[in-house]
DNA sequence: CATGAATGAGAATTCATTCAT
DNA sequence: TATGAATGAATTCTCATTCAT
């Protein structure tokens, strides 16, 4: 007699499946990997140690998991921005200031992309999830080139160097971070600006001369 | 009869504190902070984990000092190519390939920079020399603000948004090292112009429009 | 649906907890804290060493315990001796046999009252509970000053010279401890009478005289 | 050729063997067992670690020396304290008194007489010192029995009392030391009552009667 | 002989994972 | 099915003792 699982019981085990993504999400966005033990999460999740593992085989699986959900977030809102209207650049610094946000609200999240974990089944996991990040950026400067508003240029290499200096700036010197709702859009403005100026053509001396 | 250090020795000790520091930063340019415990530097130095602690009295103390002597080398570099002749977008081209061909010697060292360590002492003196080699780019960057080379930007920020560039593209996809000398040399020299677009002027309509 | 503890594993760990007190009680007895190691007690009690900081979060903390827990006995002893009937003499007498009784069977927990321990943490712990322990007999001394059974003397200070004296001379020489009843009896014996010498009034030449 | 030592030379050594002694005698007074690492002694006494084992064959056999050397000092002040003139409680008040000054300097040496220390050799040694110490107090309680000054007592076990007691009394409670010297005074006076009290003759209800 | 650097066997503690209830 | 107690391997750090110089 094959075992049927009802519509209900399948919806309390996605929704358990959720909260411990939540909860591990919200530890490391706090602390960090460093504090982000089984015991931990599953307290966070308000499950027991022993049920984590009925939804995921191990932490490292867990962690992955995390991590796409993550870089699916971020994906689907580089989507929705990049096929909104508007100018290349506009949707660049759309999607910068997106990330920016994000990254001010959960510093440690936005640094757990760069970060080597403890756990090293997370490590190609977390080289994966980047890059799927990055080439979500690249379609934008892809576009940009494609229409002429980008100079030519590896925009494969320079997605990943917009992420990196991105993250670096936002979540690097953690410790002072901006305090005040001003000084956090000054950043994010200063930051759009760099990435911006990163993939646009310079002036050149022949402009000057012009 | 007061016991006098003879040369020879002292050059054994300070020989076998290098050792130590090289063995720790050999192992995490290799493997990351993951792989160096204090077993496994003692026995890459050829020591036992006993004598480690007569050199330095903590694991958080040997990697604060190996991070500070891999900033400091940085750092070093930096200076002797800052205060070399020729034009700023020379040196800071200089710069960055003298910071991309270290970097891809050890891709997990200039990584180590940018990663959350196990031990949190670790932590602020990361953050700390982090923002040291920050600091020698970003004298890079006022001079050429100040000589009218570089246009007005936050200098800090671009020198932060300089190093987590070149930091993840070179060492953000870690698996896929460039395997020839000649897809290195593109690769550093894409990097190159990134880093120089970043901090350069950009050429505005008003530029076509002449 | 929230868990509830069962009253049988409430049991359990109430039970293991009592096991492990037991075990280092029994560890300290028998051979002194130089002895007490926690995979020693994790032995003696049945468990793993990880398991004991599930019940106590560091070996001064199992430690403190198990010296409270031997003083609230103590205390307890002492407290109902105090408020039976009879003289404060007998009261006395019966408070230091009660007291010689145990450290006979485990002279090395008396002992262990006294003893610097290894962990500086538990230092204090000891000189805390030795305290209490005196107030105790200072309790019974100073009804005898009241009632003028004993003659005015600073009761605190003799309190803790009986608990010194009782130690002394029942885990002093432990290596020859008495080995018949008999023995042991005579030995107890010797010992009250000391004590209630000690705080009695003396005959003087007056008395002498008489 | 039979090496022999220079007259000089065997000073010289000697001096070393009670600098290493004193230098540890000091430590344990100081700080007690936990302090006293070879390390540490060896350099209060201004030698290399490896020359305390050209003098003692181990930590342990220094330590039993030194409290040897303690016990020692502490027999010849009380036989001379005894083969002086006086009435035996007098004599008896002068080591008490004599005792307590030695505690108070360095209430951590009286301790360690008590302690267990680290190492299980030192346990027996401790034992037969304290028993000497104990011994030469009974032989003035023994004069005093003998006198009719004293009663008849079990005098090994009164002495071994007194040693417990004094001890506890005045190194026990470390952390509330006497800070005055006029405190220190009225403490140890309040010792010698309680130990002569101890050991004298009590008034008994037909004393009182008389 | 003296030196002090080197050794290495412990000891405490942490935490992912398992499994009886 | 859910629970959380139990496990035990792994890791850092200490210190008595040895031995090349």
């Amino acid at each position: 007699m094959a075992y049927r699982r009802s519509a209900r019981m399948q919806a309390r085990l996605d929704d358990n499946r959720q909260r411990i993504r939540d909860a591990a999400r919200r530890i490391i966005a706090g602390g960090g990997f460093r504090h982000a033990q089984m015991a931990a999460v599953a307290e966070a999740a308000g499950l027991s140690t022993g049920s984590l593992y009925r939804y995921f085989p191990s932490k490292a699986e867990l962690f992955i998991d995390v991590l796409g959900a993550a870089a699916d977030h971020e994906i689907r809102i580089l989507e929705s921005i990049g096929s909104a209207g508007g100018s290349v650049q506009d949707r660049l610094q759309a999607a910068v200031r997106s990330y920016a946000g994000r990254a001010l609200e959960g510093p440690h999240l936005a640094h757990a992309f760069m970060v080597e974990p403890v756990e090293p089944e997370l490590d190609s996991a977390r080289q994966y999830h980047r890059k799927r990040v990055a080439a979500a950026y690249r379609a934008i400067l892809d576009e940009g080139v494609a229409g002429g508003v980008f100079p030519e240029q590896d925009t494969g290499l320079a997605a990943a160097c917009l992420v990196g200096a991105m993250t670096e700036a936002l979540s690097g010197p953690t410790a002072e971070a901006p305090a005040t709702a001003d000084e956090r859009r000054r950043l994010v403005e200063s930051i759009c600006r760099f990435c911006l100026r990163a993939v646009s053509a310079n002036r050149t001396p022949a402009d000057d001369a012009a």
